[in-house]
DNA sequence: GCCGTACTACGACGGGTATCGTACAAGGGT
DNA sequence: ACCCTTGTACGATACCCGTCGTAGTACGGC
């Protein structure tokens, strides 16, 4: 072992560098739009496999990396598991309201399409 | 001529076919949202020449088809030319404080890089 | 040490898409 | 009628991306 804390580090873009651009496409696909909102449902820190998702590990993978990537999301490594959490604070200092209006629509959307079925 | 007004019909989604994601998405491409953002500035309904983009006039035809298939905006011919409008009320109606947010956005983080050069 | 769990890396594949060039259509002005 | 302006259609191209399977790594428990 080389470190205590952290053995395996994730990079992640620092607050200045992430783009607006980035984010919305994040965002955009509907397997990281719901990864988004089970992680502002429940507030703490989510290990990878707390979600399922309809789509294989390796794809589940690549899309964390996607959102982690983007500034949407900070991950972890706690042992064997992988914790996530919404990188809130960085995004509302950039973007304020942002990350609340999407999720308020992704909500409203999900509302009507439920009533509708 | 067929009908007075509109001889080349031009399809839009209804407001109630609008999705969320496919709104993102066209959002998250830089030339997009740049047209998005100098609609919302300009109040009324633009020319597509209106727009000065770093690309062929090919392309500027497919970003606004893009734009007006998700939903963001609403296009008109008059004669030669074709009109573009943010639709903003429909936005407003399912996705209440997104569109704001994201122009805030962009506005913020244009501010951001000129700010830095 | 051995195994199981959690996640990753890599390659492949199919579909989407941003871009262009060229050729074309529609409409207004002269 | 002619042309110019405005925008479209279509094909081509190169790239990106979402998906998967398989093989592999890291860590903790037994």
């Amino acid at each position: 072992m080389t470190t205590a804390t952290s053995p395996r580090a994730l990079e992640h873009p620092p607050r200045d560098r992430i783009r607006l651009e980035a984010v919305l496409h994040a965002l955009s696909d509907p397997v990281r739009l719901r990864i988004v909102r089970d992680m502002a449902r429940e507030a703490t820190e989510l290990s990878c496999s707390y979600f399922d998702l309809p789509v294989t590990k390796s794809t589940t993978t690549h899309h964390f990396r996607v959102l982690r990537e983007s500034g949407v999301i900070q991950q972890m490594y706690r042992g064997t598991a992988k914790l996530n959490a919404l990188r809130g604070e960085d995004l509302d200092a950039l973007f304020p309201g942002l990350l609340d209006a999407v999720l308020a629509a992704a909500d409203a959307q999900a509302a009507r399409t439920e009533g509708a079925a």
